[in-house]
DNA sequence: TCCATTCTTGTCATCTTTGAAAAGAATGGG
DNA sequence: CCCATTCTTTTCAAAGATGACAAGAATGGA
């Protein structure tokens, strides 16, 4: 054999440095270099184990998602989200509540306009909470039907994300009427809708 | 005097090709010379009408505010916003429904991060849409009280937002209860909270 | 010890983008 | 016609980022 593998500590280590980077400066502006002199690292290093710049995004891009997944993941296996309110609640105060991943995430979102790749990635990632609350929707039996509990899946986590949105940015205002009580206000909907 | 001035032209003109280009490859990838390029004039002319790369940045947010407020200030003109109900559909079938525009603001939006000149600008913008909600619903005394008015009209901007986002990356699933309905859901849950 | 594998350093050439400025052409009035 | 103002062309130098690679050092086993 030879010399003991360090690559996966060592990507780790980059990786972090890159996110801090990019929540510092913003991904455009965040060059080899700066990841470099961010872990201490001469840049040479950083792209023998990140490979180049498009590389690194996409590892970059690998992790955010995989801990988005995993939040979710840990919650369901914990036994934490048992009925559906625990599982918006988890939706609204563990997944769009990270500000780190919500700030990397809005500096991916604009790629994943032109990246299909990227696209698909954040599609899996946010469809895998839409078929969470719809298999819970479904075990409460509320709503009319699949379409109807989709559609306001699919609000719940347009509402969750326009709101995370306005905060990563300093725009929202305190909140009297929390936005989870108006996303009780969907669902209620959606339980009337059926009886109509 | 002198030779007859095309400078608000030639800059609307550079402006439209450099929203283009922003449409096409990204905020980060448009540089000077694909902006000439667009609106086939050397970059030494772009740089003259519209000066620095940063400063073409300001001008195109300052176009895109413009244009945001004017659509909403139109239509209120116009008196096509009577009612709650109205506006509500102006906000949604007309201020997030520009593609062109959403798109461009999802480009800014990470750039508001860090700026906050950027950010006070946004920050006006949807306070703009949020106070109109607000000054509707107190019309038709709708909700208990102003603090109320305003979390819902903050979520309802955050929906819209969020709706508008997911769209905008084609993540977006066919709707059989529309958002708007799902909106007026919202409504009717601050309706109701006045009589409890 | 020797070797294969893995990590590390340092340097180089290239490409892209930008900012700057000189010099010339067009235009409308005096 | 002349001139001030405005627009246009062309060229240059500097900065920054990237990709590539050669050469050396460390490590763990045969």
């Amino acid at each position: 054999m030879a010399r003991a593998k360090i690559e996966d500590e060592r990507k780790e280590q980059i990786l972090a440095g890159f996110e801090a980077c990019v929540i510092r400066n913003g991904l455009a502006k965040t060059t080899l270099q700066k990841v470099a002199d961010e872990v201490g690292l001469p840049r040479s290093l950083v792209r023998y184990f990140v490979g180049n710049r498009d590389s690194m995004v996409d590892l970059l891009i690998e992790r955010m998602i995989e801990r988005g997944e995993a939040t979710l993941a840990t919650a369901e296996r914990d036994g934490e989200v048992s009925t559906l309110s625990d599982l918006i609640d988890t939706i609204f105060t563990v997944t769009f509540d990270d500000e780190t991943s919500n700030n990397v995430v809005g500096e991916l979102w604009y790629l994943a306009q032109r990246d299909g790749a990227i696209r698909s990635r954040l599609a899996d990632m946010y469809s895998r909470i839409t078929d969470a609350l719809v298999v819970q929707m479904t075990a409460e039996e509320i709503g009319p039907g699949l379409a109807e509990r989709e559609d306001v899946a699919q609000a719940l986590l347009s509402l969750a994300y326009g709101e995370a949105s306005f905060t990563d940015i300093g725009l929202k205002k305190p909140n009297s009427i929390s936005s989870r009580r108006l996303a009780d206000a969907l669902i209620y909907e959606l339980a009337t809708a059926s009886k109509t």
